[in-house]
DNA sequence: CCCGGATGTTGCCAGTGTCAACATAGGGTA
DNA sequence: TACCCTATGTTGACACTGGCAACATCCGGG
């Protein structure tokens, strides 16, 4: 068998995910199966990485046929979409209290990059789920396109905010905010694929990229290069 | 069947793989099996994902039976770390290549991200077996962490370059390093996922990536921040 | 009361990675 | 030259996977 794992995951309390309160008399009906797959699937993966994700283990895990998904899903592939969509909802929500509890300004643009690589780093396989190319890049559900979207929102928001505050140079807000993501995502793989090896290399290089990344991108006394 | 399919890479010309020339009275050992699994299985992943990559099917491709490649790698994961181990090869040659061709300077280091992502935009699938985690981060082949060092490697020691230079800032070169290898391999995965699907898009924000990333660890006037 | 759609199950299939047992090749040695 | 020993390639299984088709059961609206 192939099993080419990521590293176990760890805890992180992103989901509640009561694993199936089943009642001891089993209805023929689960009662809201969609949710529970999901929940198993997302345990799953925080367990065994990707790969450990199987239609036969999660619907046995939930004392339930291997082809029971099939009646929520359409596909393996459609409940990993489902995942990822899951997993921008979460990830822009911290995004967003970041940024809010920061108080919306230069620190907590700071604390949202942190808040970022944190998500990845607490989260590796659920990370690659969103970006490991398992889902259709091309006439990809719309749902996870939204919800996708809507984490990128958050980044271009605050920077808009930064923008028209004079923090940060007048540049086009989209495409500015299409570095610092390429920045924390960056940094976000780097630490997941284990080149960062040595303790504390992640938080260091995650300091130091931010220092940077705002020096490049702060409205400048002269328009920069 | 799950097919998760990345797109159908293009073409690169980075290694001659002239296909298996078989003669036509065919001998019970090949020539040399192991190079040509290598080849096949990079042409299969470039021609159809990662995913496509089946152990019968490059087996049937070569001619050989499916089971012929247990005498030259220990598993399926091994053969794919040995491809994720040439693509690190490949990178560290064309960023050396950039490097030297663009003069070693300031310039040159423009070309090195600019040769990054274009590798990457042009063997996505490639790309990914290198940094997707089909490679056990712990425990991972000598030969892998060497080859994938060296590329990285290419990258320290233009920065060093830049840095006795006094173009770039007095910082850690190996920190430095990291940061702009987080910002390069950011843009890529992004361009790789789709996230920039307007035409241009990529190359967009390659530039502006790169011209902030210059600003951001330029030897500044101030000491930054 | 009953019946029809929604939901869950069982039987089955092709396809996968992998191991054990076997077959062949081909060069070094007697 | 004859032999044989090891590297190399093959065949036959096996357990496992995703997915379909046909069947079973539930449950709410007429």
């Amino acid at each position: 068998m192939l099993t080419l794992s990521t590293p176990r995951a760890y805890l992180d309390g992103m989901t509640p995910s009561k694993r199936a309160p089943r009642q001891s008399r089993r209805p023929y009906h689960h009662g809201n199966l969609r949710r529970a797959l999901l929940d198993e699937a997302l345990a799953t993966i925080r367990e065994e990485g990707v790969d450990g994700v199987t239609l036969r283990e999660i619907g046995a895990r939930l004392g339930v046929s291997r082809t029971a998904l099939y009646r929520h899903f359409a596909d393996k592939r459609a409940l990993l979409m489902a995942v990822a969509t899951e997993g921008f909802r979460t990830l822009r929500e911290q995004l967003v209290a970041a940024w809010e509890e920061g108080g919306r300004g230069d620190a907590a643009f700071e604390a949202m990059g942190v808040a970022y690589v944190r998500f990845a780093v607490a989260n590796p396989s659920h990370y690659r789920v969103m970006f490991g190319g398992f889902v259709d890049p091309v006439a990809r559900d719309p749902e996870l396109a939204a919800e996708a979207g809507g984490a990128f929102q958050a980044l271009v928001d605050a920077l808009a905010t930064l923008r028209h505050a004079g923090i940060v140079r007048d540049d086009d807000t989209v495409l500015m905010a299409r570095f610092v993501w390429a920045v924390v995502h960056g940094v976000a793989m780097l630490a997941i694929d284990g080149q960062l090896r040595e303790p504390g290399a992640v938080d260091e290089l995650l300091r130091y990229a931010i220092e940077r990344l705002r020096a490049g991108i702060r409205a400048g006394i002269r328009a920069g290069r």
